[in-house]
RNA sequence: GGGCGUUUAGCUCAGUUGGUUAGAGCGUCACAUUGACAUUGUGAAGGUCAGAGGUUCAACUCCUCUAACGCCCACCA
């Protein structure tokens, strides 16, 4: 070792590679060098102190990395570097989402862009299978590239126990979860009103459903009731739906029509006899105070004709047009249908008046097209029944309680009025991209069957018929991610559960706080008894300079992996970090990484002067000179910095953690400490050696505190250092 | 209709339980500097901390209200 060392002290300078400036092109070899040190894998990790582990957000393997998961990367990777320099066994387990819905869009888009679409392939025979293995080989194309972002970006995750949400052994954890929310009834299959996308023909939950404001018309029409000679008028948006009519609701204490409830009631376009019922749920204020039911294609008809066992007319088919219960709509869409209701209408007399309007309108939140409730039998998770108790409840408290922690601390607000109102959850998708429910139901019986083993099962568990038809619907992609943290955990090393479960932190975006964060709380804690994860830490969204949201129709997309190759993953990640509070957006500026790349540059040739300086004064590494009690104070003061530091990463805030290391390389060991020490060098006195080893000393202690946040840069410089106790600056102690 | 966040130097943002002349980076200006670094150094200008009121010996920090911007939630046809 110390051979090595001095021999290292003459050859240092010749090496081209210590020239200036710092070049960053070598990023990747470092990267390498880790990888194959296995340190990325706690299992080879020297005597630990504790478990610590972040299961990474599986990103989306429909595409690739944008700087909001570079901001991931980088966070996350702070803490896993901190926590492997401070002794603990240390994982940061990868994985990527085959984010079923979400894909199947993107694929869908690449079809159309051929001149095709995901129908005319599942016309041909076996065509669910032949779109299922274009998509499959499409994201696995994806998910290496996405790999290769990752790593380019410094993460120090354990690619050995990568998990991907369609890993059979991963699919198995996600059926077992539903078997047992199955066999304790929090799952059921229901016809209900369901969110449906007319584009995608697929249901959505509540979540994918985005409200936009539209200007509309409001129609006032009148419905005949023949028995009192009069007539009552309501107001609608959608008179197309008219045929599905069922009855017409007011307000039993609306004084106004209290006489004609029970009565009968004309629908204007077909003709047919409906009902008037009295119904809570009108608002005498609003229109008319008559609101007309129909029940399959509205949500709140639908509760009111449950509560009045009204029978349901879907006059609107899957995709969009209406059928021959629809009458003179028949095979029109939703717009043209609309135009001549109006035309019959006022042929008939029937239309009063039509009102501008302005109102909320669903949509989908990948189309923008509009959302059609239609009724369905889908699966849902009870949320709100038995499941509030079971599974919400349990969840709530464990924030409440603080067993979980949210940083920010204003999004445990946000969580627990979400959680409070939460609704059954459709968790049925009808795409064929995604996991399978694993379902039959008898031809005979009708019944369903849940078969979680290979293969079918033989008979009907209600009657035992042998005819059993499978189920074509497959999970939200949310139901299997919502269980990340336990399914990977269970089915990768022998003891990682027990070890890492529950993990240390979750760290992931603001905007999945419901989509994700609050499932994974609900099912961990469901299926496993224990809290997934003790802290959730909820980073900010990146913008561009407009602050606008960064998305590929605006055009606004940052490739992170341009940047690094412009500027460098440390300068990156130090400003994509520093400026960035949890659940505060970060605005993506070029400067700021530039003026990074600056630093790393700075850091670089800090290290060739300690170093240059070093090997000239002879200095020996093994032998350390002894420091005189001016530079012991500031050998101290360096102490303080990183103890600093340390502080602010175990706190979270780790742009205020960058900012200290950084201002204190640059501007007390650079321009105050290393400028004063170099007149006492350049004296060569008796102070020399005491400074030397100093300057040395705060160099390591430098690197190690940056390192965290600048990995590439700083290992660089470590593998020039006369003498190294560790391998590697990754695994130094902290 | 509810709720949340933001408002501090030209720009982007820090400012942890209230405590002396409010900070950083970038930008601007002046000067310096060819042996660690021009991807540099030294220094300067620049803020009534959104507004109003209140609590306090003391408020950017706590309370109330107002405004602007942004976001989230919500089955009023």
């Amino acid at each position: 070792m110390h051979q090595k060392s001095i021999e290292f002290t003459y050859t240092f300078l010749m090496n081209d590679d210590f020239l200036k400036p710092y070049d960053h092109s070598k990023e990747k070899e470092i990267y390498d060098l880790w990888e194959k040190s296995g340190f990325f894998n706690p299992d080879n990790l020297e005597k630990t102190d504790g478990n610590y582990c972040i299961i990474m957000p599986p990103p989306n393997a429909n595409g690739s990395l944008h700087v909001g998961h570079a901001v991931m990367v980088a966070i996350e990777d702070i803490m896993i570097r901190y926590n492997r320099m401070k002794g603990k066994n240390t994982l940061w387990l990868p994985g990527a989402d085959h984010a079923g819905f979400e894909t199947q869009v993107v694929f869908e888009k690449k079809l159309e862009k051929e001149g095709t679409s995901r129908f005319e392939i599942l016309k041909q025979e076996g065509g669910r299978e032949i779109l299922y293995k274009k998509i499959w080989d499409f994201t696995q194309s994806n998910k290496e590239h996405m790999e290769n972002q990752v790593k380019q970006l410094g993460a120090s995750c354990d690619w050995e126990r990568e998990k991907f949400t369609l890993d059979p052994k991963i699919i198995s954890v996600v059926y077992s979860t539903f078997k047992k929310l199955y066999n304790e009834g929090l799952v059921y299959r229901a016809k209900r009103i369901v969110n449906w996308c007319v584009k995608h023909q697929t249901s959505l939950s509540d979540l994918e459903v985005s409200w936009e404001q539209r200007e509309d018309k409001l129609y006032y029409i009148k419905y005949k009731i023949p028995s009192q000679k009069r007539e009552i008028l309501i107001a609608t948006t959608r008179p197309e739906t008219i045929p599905g009519d069922v009855a017409i609701a007011v307000n039993p204490k609306d004084k106004r029509y209290k006489d004609l409830v029970g009565e009968k009631a004309i629908e204007p376009i077909t003709q047919k006899e409906i009902p008037i019922v009295g119904d809570d749920a009108v608002d005498i204020g609003f229109g008319t105070g008559a609101l007309k039911i129909t029940p399959a294609h509205d949500g709140v008809d639908f509760e009111v004709g449950k509560r009045h066992s009204l029978e349901t007319i879907a006059t609107l088919n899957l995709d969009g047009r209406f059928n021959k219960l629809s009458g003179p709509f028949e095979g029109m869409k939703v717009n043209e249908a609309r135009e001549k209701a109006v035309e019959i209408l006022q042929k008939s007399g029937s239309l009063d008046k039509i009102d501008n309007y302005s109102h909320q309108v669903g949509t989908c939140y990948k189309c923008k097209s509009v959302i059609e409730p239609m009724i369905l039998d889908q699966w849902f998770i009870d949320l709100s029944e038995k499941g509030k108790k079971e599974i919400v409840r349990p969840a709530i408290d464990s924030v409440k309680k603080g067993k979980i922690k949210i940083f920010p601390k204003f999004q445990e607000k946000i969580f627990f009025h979400w959680m409070e109102n939460i609704r059954d959850w459709n968790i049925s998708r009808q795409i064929v991209w995604g996991i399978p429910i694993p379902v039959w139901y008898c031809t005979a019986c009708g019944k369903e069957t849940v078969h979680i083993e290979k293969g079918s099962p033989k008979n009907c568990s209600a009657c035992g018929h042998t005819e059993l038809r499978k189920e074509t619907d497959v999970f939200d992609t949310w139901f299997s991610s919502g269980q990340w943290p336990f399914a990977t955990l269970q089915t990768s090393g022998e003891n990682d559960f027990k070890n890492f479960y529950p993990t240390s932190v979750m760290e992931t975006g603001y905007d999945i706080l419901f989509f994700w964060v609050a499932r994974m709380i609900m099912l961990g804690l469901y299926v496993t008894g224990k809290i997934p994860f003790e802290t959730v830490y909820l980073h900010g969204l990146v913008r561009d300079k407009d602050k606008q949201k960064m998305s590929k129709s605006k055009g606004n997309v940052v490739d992170p992996l341009g940047v690094v190759e412009q500027f460098g993953a440390d300068a990156l990640r130090m400003a994509l970090v520093v400026g960035n509070s949890p659940g505060q957006d970060v605005i993506y500026d070029e400067n700021k990484i530039k003026g990074y790349r600056n630093f790393s540059n700075k850091l670089w040739n800090i290290a060739r002067f300690v170093l240059a300086s070093a090997d000239s004064h002879g200095f020996n590494a093994d032998l350390r000179g002894q420091l005189t009690a001016e530079d012991e104070k500031l050998l101290k003061q360096c102490e303080e910095i990183k103890t600093k530091a340390s502080q602010e990463i175990e706190n979270y805030r780790f742009s205020q953690a960058a900012e200290i290391a950084y201002h204190y390389v640059w501007h007390d060991f650079a321009d105050k400490i290393i400028e004063d020490k170099k007149k006492i060098l350049a004296e060569n006195s008796d102070k020399s050696d005491s400074a030397i080893t100093l300057l040395y000393l705060i160099l390591l202690d430098s690197i190690k505190m940056l390192h965290p946040f600048m990995p590439f840069v700083t290992e660089a410089i470590y593998q020039r250092l006369p003498k190294k106790d560790k391998e590697f600056l990754m695994v130094e102690e902290w």
